[in-house]
DNA sequence: TCTCCATGCGGAC
DNA sequence: TCCGCCTGGAGAA
């Protein structure tokens, strides 16, 4: 189940797996059969992603463009003696043809219950590109470019955080834990956050999202709040990571001990500290209930 | 064994 | 705004 940290980690094994090998390209499901005719038997160049999104390249300018979406799921095997028969309805499997010149084992790669498997070419790519806005995991990336769209609208900020147009790669997870981490309730409007709030979480999902390249899991809580530092019992969970406030309703905050509260937001799920993040008042409210009492 | 829900998103309505 | 995708884990039955 995939942030833009798990894509990451697809992009590097597939390219570490399968760059530079020539590829027998199948849909045992039959979805992608007649794409995967075209690039049987061409040689797979590499993988990237780009927030939430994966691209294979092929020879020829072509592009195996793949979303995960919430069920999708590829594995990614190398260095295997043999290819098993495929289990379950597998959209798209990359099997490499051995050559004399490469003494590297058999690897392949099998695709399940993705959103999106569609046969590319450069502009398509290109404009799903420019539609992203900046992923924390590119060196590249303009942190400045989501802070203009944050900075600008009255939307939640936890609804900003998700929407892929301001920053790609965040989902559920991350957005949940680095509100947390800054103390910012996710109903707090965009435009009332001040910049250097929105560096300091940008330069920490760099970090974050970075780790759960390196571990496969999403680990955001600090070193005195992990199970030994508090000498509590670990997390049971699909993610496996360790976590303030992500499904973690009616437990009580690592931090404070208060009631972690759950809401929906942009659709799906999201978990706040009621203390820790308290909901925003901005100055003329606050000004307001100073000469009330309120 | 069944049912629900989930790190997401595109399309139909 | 709801539904489909059609996987897989958790908890209920």
């Amino acid at each position: 189940m995939p942030e833009g940290h798990t894509l990451r980690k697809l992009a590097d094994d597939l390219t570490a797996a399968f760059a530079g090998r020539r590829v027998r390209v199948s849909s045992p499901q039959g979805r992608f059969a007649a794409d995967a005719e075209q690039l049987d038997g061409t040689r797979l160049l590499g993988a990237e992603s780009a927030g939430k999104h994966l691209f294979v390249e092929l020879e020829g300018e072509r592009f195996v463009h793949v979303h995960l979406g919430l069920i999708g799921q590829l594995d990614v095997h190398a260095e295997v003696d043999e290819v098993p028969g495929p289990v379950g309805a597998v959209r798209l499997r990359l099997v490499t043809v051995p050559e004399p010149a490469d003494p590297r084992g058999t690897a392949y790669a099998d695709l399940r219950g993705a959103i999106l498997c569609d046969l590319v070419g450069p502009t398509k790519r290109a404009q799903v590109l420019a539609r992203l806005g900046p992923d924390p995991l590119r060196a590249d990336a303009d942190p400045d470019l989501a802070w203009r769209r944050i900075s600008r609208s009255p939307r939640p900020i936890g609804d900003l955080l998700m929407d892929q147009a301001v920053l790609a790669g965040v989902g559920n997870v991350y957005r949940a834990e680095v509100l947390f981490r800054h103390r910012i309730h996710p109903l707090r409007p965009g435009s009332t956050l001040r910049v250097g709030q929105w560096r300091a979480m940008w330069d920490d999902l760099v970090v974050l999202m970075a780790e759960g390249v390196c571990t496969g899991r999403i680990d955001t809580v600090r070193p005195e709040h992990t199970p030994e530092a508090m000498g509590r019992a670990p997390r049971r969970d699909d993610h496996g990571g360790e976590v303030y406030v992500y499904r973690r309703t009616s437990l009580p905050c690592l931090v404070c001990g208060s009631i972690i509260k759950t809401g929906e937001l942009a659709g799906r799920n999201t978990f706040w500290c009621p203390r820790c993040q308290p909901k925003f008042r901005s100055r003329a409210v606050r000004s307001a209930s100073k000469h009330t009492g309120a």
